[in-house]
RNA sequence: GGCGCGUUCGUCUAGCGGCCUAGGACGCUGCCCUCUCAAGGCAGAGAUCACGGGUUCAAAUCCCGUACGCGCCA
């Protein structure tokens, strides 16, 4: 009989989900829905200073618009759901608590009175004397008589982890193998602050292990605090889960990506016009490949080919160029009416909904491949709905010599052509260029210029008859008339 | 400072001792297509596999150092 995979996402409410935090989502996800396991998202609060609910909020709506369910978790800002309920770690404290008082009265933890400043002051020693800068353990000896004699004093106190002095912790990592750490360079952890109550350390082996998580995938940063982590588990008669670290995500300078190398957060790349599935793809292509090195992955593929093992163990750069071509490949690849729904913030935005004018459908049909955002159709497509505005490039065509007496020939031409379409107006146009001897760079250049402000854009005689006879007839007059 | 981790084209990566004169993708350059811009097709430039030692008939691949970067202790 094989346990079920149970993996988990337990982000900090102390800020928005980053490109960071997302790619450890999806990673757990997948691994989750490939072994057709439980992914768990649990929201790590005890910063009581630092976690809103805004940022509850805002993490909650990222993991989502990603299109990563989880199976057990918050229901909304104060709710959750699921066997192993409160997801909440404030929700939790008498559970913690319980585990505290079990680690104490087996003398496997113990008080320690040192205050802030002698801290300090130890590390400051220990640096000077070059030793690593660790806590000494000076209260662990202390004598029932001599902790009763500093509380006398009204000394508080933090809770301290007795880590094993000797032997040596393997951390069993799936990505980085087997990582040693020397348990007598580790230090006695707090596990209980003076008065801001459990650490991060301790809840999440409780946490880790009362609900039942069997896959513990998240970020190289936690890598050097596991060793600690897993004599917890001991302490407590406890097997640990399996680990897996997953290195950083860096900005195009090389340093670990944050606000100064532009976005961050999950939610500005939504509103920026990337897809959804643009980002579960990019976001898993980066530090994880098949062999074949694909691109493009379904949803299907990804969670049937996903395998953490096959992870990077080197940082990789977070590529925004890259993002882009994916984006537009899997733009190309909606249809039109979805893709429509899904620039619906976008238009609006612009005010390019309910406005007079040919169909949207047929108008973002025609720039379908040219989308590389979301946030770009709009301004691709706005002249067919807006009066046309003249780009300086623009202006320079019309300005070539003759361009006006071919505006209002066309529109003499055009007047009562039918039918108003695309092949017939090419051949009507052509034909137009011979009766002038004019080469028909002369006079296309010309019309796209009058009828969108620019001097690129959509294919040229389907735009006409897109845009419609009167449209047509009437930007050609106007900027005929612009030219005197 | 200690401990830990990492190092293949600009970027993401393939590679797990011979198939590598190092493969793919993004980007870049050129050509083709063409009414512009894209998209698409084709071609090309681009990596002494961080460096130095070993092991081996053979190393990007195994071992040991060094450098640099990063993380944790903070």
């Amino acid at each position: 009989m094989t346990t079920k995979v149970r993996t988990r996402f337990a982000p900090s409410p102390t800020g928005f989900l980053h490109i960071g935090g997302a790619r450890t989502t999806l990673y757990n996800w997948l691994y989750a829905r490939r072994h057709k396991g439980d992914f768990i998202l649990r929201i790590e609060d005890t910063d009581e200073v630092r976690s809103t609910e805004d940022s509850v909020t805002a993490i909650l709506r990222s993991i989502e618009w990603l299109g990563l369910n989880w199976d057990e978790g918050p229901v909304d800002e104060k709710t959750d759901k699921g066997p192993h309920s409160p997801y909440y770690q404030m929700q939790r404290v008498a559970i913690y608590r319980k585990y505290l008082d079990q680690l104490i009265k087996e003398g496997k933890a113990y008080r320690c009175y040192c205050t802030k400043e002698e801290l300090d002051e130890m590390r400051r020693l220990a640096q000077l004397e070059k030793r690593p800068p660790r806590y000494d353990g000076r209260c662990r000896a202390l004598t029932d008589a001599q902790r009763a004699a500093l509380e006398a004093q009204g000394k508080k106190f933090s809770i301290r982890f007795k880590m094993p002095q000797d032997g040596v912790t393997i951390v069993d990592d799936v990505i980085r193998g087997k990582v040693h750490f020397e348990n007598n360079l580790q230090q006695d952890l707090v596990i209980w602050k003076t008065t801001d109550g459990p650490t991060y350390n301790f809840c999440c082996v409780i946490d880790d292990h009362l609900m039942e998580i069997t896959h513990v995938t998240r970020g190289d940063e936690h890598l050097s605090n596991t060793p600690s982590q897993i004599q917890i588990y001991y302490a407590l008669g406890w097997t640990p889960p399996t680990f897996a670290h997953l290195s950083m995500i860096l900005g195009p300078d090389g340093s670990k990506l944050s606000k100064r190398h532009g976005a961050t957060s999950v939610l500005e790349y939504r509103d920026q016009g990337y897809l959804p599935h643009t980002m579960r793809n990019y976001l898993a292509l980066l530090g994880w490949s098949n062999s074949e090195s694909q691109q493009l992955f379904t949803d299907a593929d990804l969670i049937s080919q996903f395998d953490l093992a096959g992870c990077q163990k080197s940082p990789a750069t977070f590529d925004t160029v890259k993002l882009q071509w994916m984006n537009g490949e899997y733009i190309r690849q909606t249809p039109i009416p979805e893709l429509i729904e899904l620039a619906k913030p976008f238009l609006e935005k612009a005010g390019l909904l309910g406005l007079p004018g040919p169909d949207l459908k047929k108008v973002v049909a025609l720039e379908h491949e040219k989308f590389k955002l979301l946030s770009e159709i709009p301004t691709l497509i706005e002249f067919f709905y807006k009066p046309v505005e003249f780009t300086p490039k623009a202006d320079k065509v019309l300005q070539a010599p003759g361009a006006k007496d071919v505006l209002l020939g066309l529109v003499e031409a055009l007047k009562d052509f039918a039918p108003f379409e695309d092949k017939a107006l090419e051949a009507r146009i052509r034909k137009f260029c011979e009766e002038r001897g004019l080469k028909p760079g002369q006079v296309f250049h010309p019309i796209r210029t009058a009828v969108s402000g620019r001097t690129e854009g959509p294919t040229l005689f389907l735009m006409l008859e897109i845009m419609g006879r009167e449209r047509v007839l009437a930007r050609l007059k106007g900027a005929a008339e612009r030219l005197k």
